[in-house]
RNA sequence: GGGCGGUUAGCUCAGCGGGAGAGCGCUUCCCUGACACGGAAGAGGCCACUGGUUCAAUCCCAGUACCGCCCACCA
């Protein structure tokens, strides 16, 4: 806090207060964890490691102002904040950014260089990628990510985030390393985790396979082909395909069983056009009817249901596809006839969209072709990061149990808590529809390694049976340059010696252990009692599949526990047309320049208004009411402080003062019950609503009697309103605290000399006094408003004298208004104010204006 | 195809069984001893549509339409 006496400016601004006041906070370490002595003292919080490989937009600005003041609101009421950053630098955004920042590729075979330097200059387009070993290529990624990070660091500081920055972690970091391998070693020695020979789906750009969860459908152009298989009678049956160009990986043909078109050639067989390989003709009740010819062609893999066809009809493969996406060189098992095999060499090495037109030309030629090609456009799969559709390859890959667990995570999901409500729908649609374990191995570099080796038998294969695991003081470990137990670094690769596993662990798989990585799990068993389960997770709604359903996943696995109490989701920022905001369509508007034009508490404002689970639209219109609120906050804060200091012993005897500090009180338990409930947006509402009247109507009416005194020692009445006046102020700057930390700091600081963000400063509802009403304050208000309107209607100043009024009101409001009656008068400069007590329910007010 | 939200003033949104609200924008006025980056007053709405429950429905129920999202299907 600053040394030198507070004082209140003469004319106050927000100018500089942002820059000025993040650095006071950092430097008196206000928003460290502090030392707790137990569970229940402490608020811990598994904040979104931002992707740092991207920039920061105002959708990050949004949700991460909601957790700010969820924050904020816990540390005033006493908590201790457990609030870390994280960044994610991990995985495969980053690997793409530095490829394309530097103009660099990864290949894994080259030596490391220990002299390689970072490009200075970001490539030029068109120029051709430098290959680099791994190692490098790691250390490039290290090295921009850092870069990264500083800046968003800089861009919390400046919004206010009350994190805790010397807590931060990266999911790259050894910290989140040793933990995330530490924690597959030992889902490997309960069985959870086991590594699997079988058809995944596969990214032929990054050449990676991919998890469910990251799947995404795209309309793509195709067209269904309609192509003849013969029969040995000489028949012939129709199939129709979008994909003909793997017909000579055909292993079948399936129809329904209960489909009467092909009940008589179940059991018999067909052969290929072109490809001349005889398949069977099988039934299976996953074929539709109505779905093309009725009769489909099950390849090796064309989808999902081909996979599903080929396990439980336990048919060959036929693998055609290699890893490249392109046609492989040699024909599949099976293919033995030679005109196939010469029409299977015109496809090999083709990508699949030339192989399909080759197909097609081939059938053409054979007569097999029925009709032409109808052109459809249908959703196809594709990897949520990439740009062709996937393909189906059969390879070795690591996965966590998830299926078995669906029963317990169903439950789990029951006792989390979720703001809204009605997002847990989407966790419990996902949850059961799982149709597959969780595949957490990438053929990727930029992440964590398995830290597995495997022995190679005398021919140099290795045995995958029998890995050989890193010991957990080895941790974290990279297989591909530590040498495991036992072995010298000169048998690797080498017939006899081992080798090290490829992968890289997929970035969730490193994510869903943010509350493990933070909480000091297997590293500080002091941190983890006082954090561990967390009590918010807050995220966006889009991963509930991913990341809120793996954390669940993990903690149920490590710890059988949920992660985290409650779970808020915050929206998307949607631009005026409704439509999510996108740099591609040039409204992109980057938050520092929200910063530097609104001020961070204008930008937090507008943040506050989308309530959790909403979409919000993108409004500068709100920020700007922010920044007058925040201003207004600031004149209202030295208006107060501008009255003289209630002498001691002071007392609030007045009811409208009185009545001002009831009505506060309820706010405070509005605003209190709404924050704990994650409802800012109602907190922010009702103490806004408040401040308004405070200002419009309180003050007004109060002001007179406050200045009176000034010429001579003040009375009773005007300490009652000093009292009050600055009783409410400083419940006012406490509620606004969480969402306005600049402003309220600034004012808070003319008066005192602690933080307003200190622990144990939100304010407490103090119990009105026994004699406290606060309908005094409406009740005049409303003559005031009727005082106003005359003078408004007469077009003349709201100073201008007011001759007499006369009130009619009900016994009860007659009374609030009498105790009022001075301070009326004094504010609508009233000559003759006239209070009676009326028969009926209404409120009469008749103003009779000063003549000319 | 299944599910989840939404539809209230020109705009952004609150309200959710008994009087239709706020802010912005708009109109008019006021430099009143905190604030003109201010203040006051005002105009503006079959609360999407159709039925039902109820003494009473913007609010509850059912259905329809449209918008958005999630999931599934993708021979």
């Amino acid at each position: 806090m600053p040394e030198t006496a507070p004082t209140v400016p003469e004319r106050p601004s927000l100018d500089g207060t942002d820059v000025k006041w993040a650095q006071v906070w950092d430097e008196t370490g206000l928003y460290r964890f502090p030392k707790s002595s137990g569970r229940a003292e402490v608020f811990s919080i598994d904040t979104p490691p931002p992707t740092v490989s991207g920039s920061l937009h105002v959708g990050h600005v949004f949700s991460y102002t909601h957790t700010d003041i969820v924050a904020r609101f816990q540390r005033m009421t006493g908590k201790h904040v457990f609030y870390p950053m994280g960044w994610d630098d991990n995985g495969l955004p980053t690997e793409r950014r530095v490829q394309n920042h530097y103009g660099v590729r990864c290949d894994p075979s080259l030596p490391y260089d220990p002299q390689f330097a970072a490009p200075a200059a970001p490539a030029a387009k068109g120029q051709r990628p430098a290959d680099l070993s791994r190692r490098n290529f790691v250390e490039l990624c290290e090295t921009l990510t850092a870069e990264d990070e500083r800046a968003f660091e800089q861009l919390w500081r400046r919004l206010g985030l009350s994190v805790d920055w010397s807590m931060t972690y990266t999911t790259i970091g050894q910290r989140a390393q040793r933990v995330s391998q530490l924690a597959f070693l030992q889902l490997l020695a309960q069985g959870e985790a086991y590594q699997a020979e079988a058809p995944t789906l596969w990214d032929v750009g990054f050449r990676t396979a991919v998890a469910q969860a990251e799947l995404e459908d795209r309309e793509h152009a195709g067209a269904w082909h309609r192509i003849r298989f013969h029969r040995p009678d000489g028949g012939q049956v129709d199939i129709e395909t979008t994909r003909p160009e793997l017909l000579p990986a055909c292993v079948a043909l399936i129809a329904h069983p209960g489909d009467e078109r092909y009940q008589p050639l179940f059991g018999t067989t067909a052969t290929s056009p072109v490809f001349g390989v005889q398949v069977p003709i099988l039934a299976h009740p996953a074929a539709e009817r109505d779905r093309g010819a009725g009769i489909a062609m099950c390849c090796t893999f064309g989808d999902l249901t081909d996979v599903q066809w080929w396990r439980e009809l336990k048919l060959p493969a036929r693998t055609i596809i290699g890893r490249d996406g392109r046609i492989l060189d040699h024909p599949p098992a099976g293919l033995d006839d030679p005109a196939g095999r010469a029409a299977y060499q015109e496809l090999a090495g083709a990508t699949v969209f030339t192989a399909r037109e080759r197909v097609v030309a081939q059938l053409r030629d054979a007569g097999d072709l029925e009709g032409d090609p109808r052109p459809v456009r249908r959703p196809v799969k594709f990897y949520e990061k990439g740009d062709k559709p996937l393909e189906i390859v059969s390879s070795r890959q690591w996965f966590i149990n998830s299926v078995a667990h669906r029963d317990a995570l169903l439950r789990r999901g029951t006792e989390l808590r979720w703001h809204p409500a009605y997002m847990k729908a989407r966790y419990d649609d996902w949850v059961r529809g799982l149709n597959g374990d969780w595949l957490i191995s990438r053929q990727r570099f930029f992440g964590v390694p398995f830290p597995v080796w495997y022995p190679l038998d005398a021919a140099g294969e290795p045995r995958y049976a029998a890995p050989i695991l890193a010991g957990p003081d080895l941790l974290p470990v990279d297989p591909s340059s530590a040498t495991p137990p036992g072995y010298t670094e000169d048998q690797r690769g080498r017939p006899g010696g081992f080798t090290a596993d490829p992968d890289v662990m997929d970035t969730w798989a490193t994510s869903s252990l943010t509350p493990q990585i933070v909480c000091g799990w297997a590293g500080d068993d002091e941190r983890y009692a006082l954090t561990y389960p967390m009590d918010l997770r807050p995220q966006a709604h889009d991963i509930i599949r991913t990341w809120l359903f793996s954390t669940v996943l993990r903690a149920e696995l490590e710890s059988g526990s949920l992660p985290w109490r409650h779970v808020a989701l915050s929206g998307w920022i949607l631009d005026p047309d409704r439509k999510k905001m996108s740099k591609s369509k040039g409204n992109v508007v980057t938050p520092i320049g929200l910063l530097e034009e609104f001020g961070p508490d204008a930008v937090r404002y507008w943040a506050a208004s989308g309530r959790p689970g909403t979409d919000t639209a993108f409004d500068p219109g709100q920020m700007k009411v922010g920044r007058r609120l925040a201003t207004k906050i600031l004149n209202a804060s030295r208006f107060v402080l501008g009255f003289p200091e209630p002498a001691a012993g002071a007392q609030v005897t007045e009811a409208l003062d009185q009545a001002v500090l009831a009505s506060l009180d309820e706010v405070v338990a509005q605003a209190t019950a709404a924050l704990r409930d994650f409802e800012y947006t109602s907190a922010l509402e009702v103490t806004e609503r408040f401040f308004w009247s405070f200002c419009d109507d309180y003050l007004e009416l109060v002001k007179q009697r406050a200045y009176a005194g000034d010429d001579g020692p003040a009375g009773p009445a005007a300490g009652s309103a000093r009292l009050a006046l600055r009783s409410a102020l400083s419940v006012l700057l406490r509620l606004f605290a969480p969402f306005l930390p600049f402003c309220t700091e600034e004012a808070w600081s003319w008066w005192h000399d602690d933080s307003v963000h200190a622990g144990g400063q939100w304010p407490v509802a103090s119990g009105p006094g026994a004699s406290a009403d606060a309908g005094v304050l409406p009740a005049a208000a409303a003559v005031i408003s009727a005082i106003r309107k005359a003078k408004s209607g007469a077009r003349l100043s709201m100073r201008a004298p007011v001759e007499a009024v006369r009130v009619s009101a009900p016994e009860v409001m007659a009374a609030q208004l009498r105790s009022a009656h001075g301070d009326i008068v004094a504010a609508g400069n009233v000559t003759t104010l006239v209070i009676e007590a009326g028969s009926g329910p209404d409120l009469r007010i008749n103003v009779e204006l000063a003549g000319p």
